[in-house]
DNA sequence: ATGCTTCCTTAGCGCTGCTAAGGTGTCAAC
DNA sequence: GTTGACACCTTAGCAGCGCTAAGGAAGCAT
């Protein structure tokens, strides 16, 4: 009964081996789909071989959310950066590594917590951020805004391409279809909605994304202002 | 075996008693301790008794999770309210709502779709943003940002909430020691991080959210003025 | 009385995360 | 070179999950 053995050669299930499989498993399955099962034969190995090496499913998870949080490769700006294209740059990496694997923000959303390797990278960014007039708590306060929404803009993403891939026809017409139903006039007034939907291109996303980000940064810069 | 019967009186099992006791039952065990057997027991009923009603938990879910966003009371601004005062009163009615149950956001972060009366309200918003100055495409992007916002802001709440269930001691201590163990020189500076966490008061989510809010609309306030 | 519909029950399937207990290979000690 | 200890994986199985199939008890129209 072997499935497709990945471990021939030598080692024998090592951490980072379930994290990485689990990634590309990630991809095929999705989350629900991920079980340790599944992961397991994927190793060639039975389910309670993964638990010699994890306490639960939840480590593995947590795992797994650091290395894509770690795959952006962030840190502090680099030597004469300005502050605003060094938030705008990592807010960028942070969001592509999350979309880079399927459920990604869900998954980072959800696990515990993170490695002290990403903790203390975070330090050294709030201490860049102070070098550069920000108070500790306003520089805090900016990160954790900025890597909230960001976390919120791809977990929705991520979201509605789950549900798209249930029901992928005309969403334009399906809106219409739904906000004529309800109000009374038929006649003269398109759905402001709608019209929004037509005219932001097709990578509604992407733009979306990037006017909170520039929002955001903008923003961050009036409130520095404030505090100077 | 009966437990405490929910259901004595007349009415047998509606869609809306389901949602709701849903509701007040999240709160005792939160979204991983929802179960449909908890839930049927709850009512008085036998589990299978719910898919009468229900097609799958995920319709039961999406209803709850709508039911949050229906509480909110949001929708388009009073006469003569600028559209920052607006803005900001929606953005957090929604928090509210969304911290008012527990897994708040992770529900309404992972519902399906949201309900015909919730998309009509948000057509209805968008027009009185238009109304404002706003082109179509530019009020969706800016109100789609602030909800994202507020979804990854609550997610994050609730997720550190839950970890602190399980282990609340001294937050400040442990990471004190961790960023120490990194770092080879134990000597003068205190980790930014730190500081940040000490100076920023007791409530820190309520004002990094606060701090992000205002960023968010000061920075569309400027995206409005370029376009006009 | 009879049949139809509505709503709930009992029984149970396939799956999940996870545990307990046992086996096998490797390596150190004597 | 036998023996014991340890690391690592296996087989077996538990409790619980979402969900389905089939049947029974009410209410109502004919």
């Amino acid at each position: 009964m072997g499935e497709n053995n990945e471990n021939k050669r030598g080692a024998g299930l090592t951490r980072q081996m379930m994290i990485d499989t689990a990634l590309r498993l990630l991809d095929e399955v999705g989350l629900d789909g991920l079980t340790v099962r599944r992961l397991a034969s994927e190793l060639g190995v039975q389910s309670p071989a993964l638990y010699w090496h994890l306490r639960n499913k939840q480590e593995l998870l947590d795992g797994m959310a650091d290395a894509i949080v770690l795959a952006a490769g962030m840190g502090p700006p680099r030597d004469g950066e300005p502050w605003q294209d060094w938030l705008a740059r990592r807010a960028r990496a942070y969001r592509a590594s999350l979309l880079a694997h399927r459920d990604g923000a869900r998954l980072v959303a959800n696990a515990a917590s993170l490695s002290p390797a990403t903790i203390r990278m975070f330090d050294e960014e709030l201490t860049a951020m102070v070098g550069r007039g920000f108070t500790p708590v306003l520089a805090l306060r900016t990160i954790t805004a900025l890597t909230r929404y960001v976390n919120g803009c791809v977990l929705q993403e991520q979201t509605e391409r789950r549900e798209d891939a249930d029901a992928p026809p005309d969403r334009l017409a399906a809106l219409a279809g739904l906000l004529d139903g309800g109000g009374g006039g038929d006649g003269g007034r398109e759905a402001t909605l709608i019209a929004a939907l037509r005219d932001s291109g097709g990578s509604f996303g992407e733009d979306a994304f990037e006017h909170g980000l520039q929002a955001l940064i903008d923003g961050t810069a009036t409130a520095l202002a404030r505090t100077a």
